[in-house]
RNA sequence: GACCCGGUAGCUCAGCUGGAAGAGCAACUGACUUUUAAUCAGUAGGUCGUGGGUUCGAGCCCCACCCGGGUCACCA
């Protein structure tokens, strides 16, 4: 039976259908076609045929339009010398009915070289089944793409009073799903549409800025220098210049070199990596969006994130909700905002300015916060945050004016020098936005560099690098500045309601496969 | 990185105290011209994640490893 060793091998179910392939190609059936010219969509047929029905427009045998559509087969009912099959194509699913008498013998005869996952074009008038349901009654139809190996679809079930779908069976193991995502879409309609909403996001983010005067601009993804961020790298080399290049981590310090150059307001979205751990909120590759706008403080860019998050949920979501999980969260403006410090001190009843780094580290022991080497009192203030504020920050709350050790890049607090002009905004408890006042004066630059070159020395292999060119360019001159970075996966996954980044990024890294 | 859970047919899973590898769906053959988790009858399909070990005998027990999920840690 089998042609060779590489045919043996395969299991049964994949042996059929090239055995099957053998027929179609014996019969003179093009198994793979070049093109196909639908004048509809499923969701249309259904829609036409509904309007056309209410408009009492029948025609002859309660017939609707006539249409010819193409798309994938995803279920398949023989009875004999009729079949019922679904078929799906980027709009919805609509079923088809093939009726010996109407599409002849031969052509009936072929539907056995049919199999769920094929692509196919039917055409054919509509009409409605005794049991309710929209259907096209195919007159002709013809193979678009033989399907080699079966897609894993459930078994569905529509209730007909909720229309609710419920699937037996199905394809559940998230890792096959996420290593083969091209069978995760084609078998879960609901995570096509967690992506489609994405692309909505990325656009209306876009459109905001656009609209806002923002100039969107593309600086290098491999750096000889990384910085703009506190993370490790990946490290790669160029041949031709011997050189060794990173991937970056921020896009921070070049978009600040072009409001210099007298770009006045740029955005970029990118994406960066981390060569770090994974996590339900962590991904080494991940986008990012930036902007920076000249004269602008991080006070201006609070009411631009407010207005952004408004803009992304009514043109994109249509409710000012997010959820996370179960959970449904409303979204009004303005948000909270929390001190970072004022936070801590009301959370551990004294006045945080008040107490000793001794007297921070005692209470971080108290409270068995890990990983306390090492930790300055900037670093300790914000692990006692995060420890006892953070998680209670579900509704979008601004935590402002952190400690100046954690933000080399920011500018010292207008009114305290321990502070700095910034801010993160956190919804359902993650980070999505992270911005400042940025710092434009180049001696305090290169003092904020030279410290963090002495975390460096000391161990601190996410501590940030002497970027000289910056300098240079602060040195010119750089007008005063708001900037403010954002996590693209993470507003996503708020917007839509997934508990895991990977539900959110097409192809999530994953180890190597064997 | 630590701990917990998991990996058995194409898919979803069961498999008792160690004693002849199972079910449903999918597939294949046949019946059925308005079905929709179609139905009915029959057939076939297995490197039990990998490699060692214990045992008369291992899907099950032991050791190591691989892969994933979860929790924690790391990650502003």
């Amino acid at each position: 039976m089998s042609e060779n060793e590489t045919t043996d091998d395969l299991s049964q179910v994949l042996r059929h259908r090239r055995e099957k392939l053998d027929s179609i190609i014996e019969r003179g059936i093009q198994p793979f076609a070049y093109n196909f010219t639908p004048t509809s969509t499923t969701a249309a047929t259904i829609t036409s045929f509904e309007v056309m029905e209410s408009a009492e427009a029948l025609g002859e045998n309660g017939h609707g339009e006539r249409v010819t559509v193409g798309g994938r087969i995803v279920g398949w009912r023989d009875m004999g010398r009729s079949v019922f099959a679904h078929m799906e194509d980027g709009h919805g699913r609509v079923q088809l009915y093939f009726r010996k008498n109407v599409i002849g013998e031969e052509s009936f005869e072929s539907l056995s070289l049919l199999d769920v996952s094929d692509w196919i074009g039917a055409e054919g008038p509509t009409f409605r089944t005794r049991t309710g349901e929209v259907t096209i009654q195919v007159e002709s139809w013809t193979l678009l793409t033989k399907s080699l190996r079966p897609l894993p679809f459930g078994k569905v079930e529509t209730d007909p009073e909720t229309g609710e779908r419920k699937v037996y069976g199905g394809f559940q193991d998230q890792e096959m799903r996420y290593r083969q995502r091209y069978a995760d879409l084609a078998v879960h309609p609901d995570v096509r549409d967690v992506f489609r909403t994405r692309s909505r996001v990325i656009t209306e983010l876009r459109r905001f800025l656009d609209d806002e005067g923002f100039l969107e601009v593309e600086t290098p993804v491999l750096q000889p220098l990384y910085g703009g961020a506190s993370a490790k790298p990946f490290v790669t080399h160029h041949h031709f210049l011997d050189q060794t290049m990173y991937l970056r981590i921020a896009d921070e310090l070049y978009l600040k070199r072009l409001i210099v150059g007298g770009l006045d307001r740029v955005y970029e979205i990118s994406k960066d990596f981390r060569n770090e751990g994974l996590s339900k909120v962590h991904n080494p590759e991940f986008t990012m969006l930036e902007w920076y706008q000249a004269f602008s403080d991080y006070e201006d860019q609070m009411d631009l994130v407010e207005r952004m998050v408004l803009h992304v949920l009514d043109t994109v979501m249509g409710e000012r909700v997010i959820r996370v999980g179960d959970d449904v969260i409303p979204v009004t403006v303005p948000f909270r905002r929390l001190g970072l410090v004022s936070g801590l001190s009301e959370a551990l009843g004294e006045d945080v300015h008040e107490m000793s780094e001794a007297d921070l580290r005692a209470k971080a022991e108290e409270l068995d916060v890990p990983d306390l080497d090492g930790a300055g009192r900037g670093k300790l203030i914000d692990k006692l945050f995060g420890e006892l504020v953070e998680p209670g920050l579900v509704e979008p709350t601004f935590v402002i004016d952190h400690p100046k050790e954690l933000s080399p890049l920011a500018k010292t607090h207008r009114n305290d020098p321990r502070l700095t002009e910034r801010f993160e905004m956190y919804i359902g408890g993650a980070e999505i936005f992270n911005a400042f006042s940025e710092l434009n004066d180049p001696i305090d630059q290169r003092e904020r560099f030279e410290a963090q070159s002495t975390l460096r020395d000391a161990g601190d292999d996410e501590a940030q690098q002497i970027d000289d060119d910056y300098i240079r360019a602060l040195e010119y001159g750089m007008p005063p500045t708001g900037g403010v970075g954002m996590g693209v996966d993470r507003l996503v996954m708020m917007l839509t309601g997934q508990t895991s980044i990977r539900d959110v990024i097409l192809f999530p890294i994953l180890r190597n496969e064997e």
